[in-house]
DNA sequence: GACGTCCATGCCGCCAGGTTATAGGCGCAG
DNA sequence: CTGCGCCTATAACCTGGCGGCATGGACGTC
């Protein structure tokens, strides 16, 4: 019998929520086709998979035998695949960089003119991230090398070399009171509704919020954004007020929106990342090396 | 990216052979078909996988990595697959039974009728395997216990209780010039031609080509054949005669057809079948008891 | 220069898989 | 006991993917 892997992962959906309802909506697929989708299974299988009752779906024993070894095949797939492109990657003499938005701001140009200088006939393909992927892809392996703030949720499954750090500051909108001041004290600060990173985001989401300088003074989030566009009109909109690095007021500005310097909050480090697996590989530390040698520069 | 095991199988293919068009023909898929596929996986990946030229299709670097996982992928999905119907057929209280056409014939009956004694609420369902299928389904793991012919290939892998033996006897057509014999040697059958099984299932083939038995002479193949059906119209229609077992003269007969007693080949083997994973399987176990204790009444 | 052997392309038909709307079973609240 | 709310199943319809056939185009061989 023959699957592929949407069929695969809509099992495990049903499985796992127990309701085809409820997996419809987080498949983001209609409840009827999810019902034919599980009955086609279930009919090439030969083999009733879940018992349907008013309450929903419960896996039968065979369902279990599945469900325990579905996912496990889709990774074995999503593996596969990360595999294959990277090998392509590395045959066509790309070096893919990740890098989140305001990671590295002016050192990334010089970075990637010194990598070219190093490694003739190689290509830095840069793939901006969002923020609900603080490592830039490399926890998940679609890139080979990434320029991060620190610290982010995951790191310590990975290599991070510090580069620098600069002085965090605040973005707000120019009609707020505090636009007014030359410099900010973040005690200030602690009762302003924040501009946010996703939740999953967790230590990285923390960290922009400045949590451990809070004395466990609650945060009040009036807005959760994942990329600068957003993030920057989330401010400008009056949503609520954002912590970032200093270079950001060069690099990620707007009208209605002013960066003021800030005293009690440590400053942000950035750095770059790569996979244990590729400690031995010379073209990511050949890039590393470059990131390395710029960081004296700046 | 989502694939399923079919477009996993075409390219795995295409790979083997190194070329859309005898892949086509062994995929039974037109070659237009599999261009369309093989460009739709290479696009869905973003990678290219082969590179063409008139001689063929040969792998790229990325396409050797997938090449190299595919295998184990779908051996993956098969695995999951007979698991499941496996845990299947325990649950509802089945036992798979496979047996090859000729195994068992007259034992069958009481062999079925004794386990349903034994552990009522089970069932034994009864599944006829062709012969290009020796260990009647056991070695893919489609059955639970297998009532065979021995030797077959892949024995070894399993473990196998011997039952009974029965003189092997000749099949002729009616007008054939031996069938006027009340006994025949098999000396005087060596230059006729015989209906033999597909040449992929190896001993077994010989051993009903009696090949052991022939002192290196070469055998003549008139016809291959799969199923009891097609095996006795070959032989009624003169393309060949065939060895079988003594009680197919009263299983498998048809007008036209004759069975005569035989001399010099040593008689056939009935055994039953089952994978080491079950030595412990209780139900597996009695059905073996059960075969072992109507060999001593037959 | 005709032919053979590859892979690619154009065109068409069919069905798998999606959608919306609706039916139907059953518990629960009023 | 009736209406509502939670499930899943069914019906009717539409679209696009995938397969088939016929053909094109590149290139080496005889």
């Amino acid at each position: 019998m023959d699957v592929d892997t949407r069929l695969l992962r809509y099992f495990v959906a049903v499985a796992e929520e127990g309701s085809l309802t409820r997996a419809a909506e987080r498949l983001y697929v209609s409840q009827p086709a999810l019902t034919k989708r599980i009955r086609q299974l279930e009919a090439g299988l030969g083999v009733d998979l879940f018992t349907r009752s008013r309450t929903g779906m419960t896996l039968t024993e065979p369902g279990r035998t599945l469900a325990e070894r579905a996912p496990a095949l889709l990774a074995g797939w999503e593996r596969a695949l990360r595999e294959t492109r990277s090998a392509a990657s590395r045959a066509a003499r790309v070096l893919r960089v990740g890098f989140i938005a305001s990671a590295a701001n002016e050192a990334t140009q010089p970075i990637i003119a010194e990598f070219a200088r190093r490694r003739p006939g190689w290509r830095a393909e840069m793939r901006q991230a969002a923020w609900s992927n603080p490592s830039a892809g490399l926890a998940d392996a679609d890139v080979d090398v990434a320029l991060v703030r620190l610290p982010f949720p995951g790191q310590d499954a990975l290599r991070v070399t510090v580069l620098f750090s600069e002085p965090r500051c605040v973005v707000l909108p120019e009609a707020h009171p505090f636009a007014a001041r030359e410099v900010i004290a973040f005690r200030d600060l602690w009762d302003e509704p924040f501009v946010a990173a996703p939740p999953e985001t967790g230590r990285w989401r923390e960290y922009w919020l400045a949590a451990d300088e809070r004395d466990g003074h609650p945060v009040r989030v009036g807005a959760v954004t994942e990329q600068p566009d957003d993030w920057l009109s989330a401010i400008a909109n009056g949503y609520g007020i954002a912590l970032a690095p200093e270079s950001a007021a060069r690099f990620y500005t707007r009208p209605g929106v002013v960066h003021r310097p800030l005293t009690g909050v440590s400053p942000s480090s950035v750095g770059v990342a790569w996979a244990p697996a590729d400690d031995g590989n010379p073209v990511v530390q050949d890039f590393v090396r470059c990131c390395r040698e710029r960081r004296v520069a700046t």
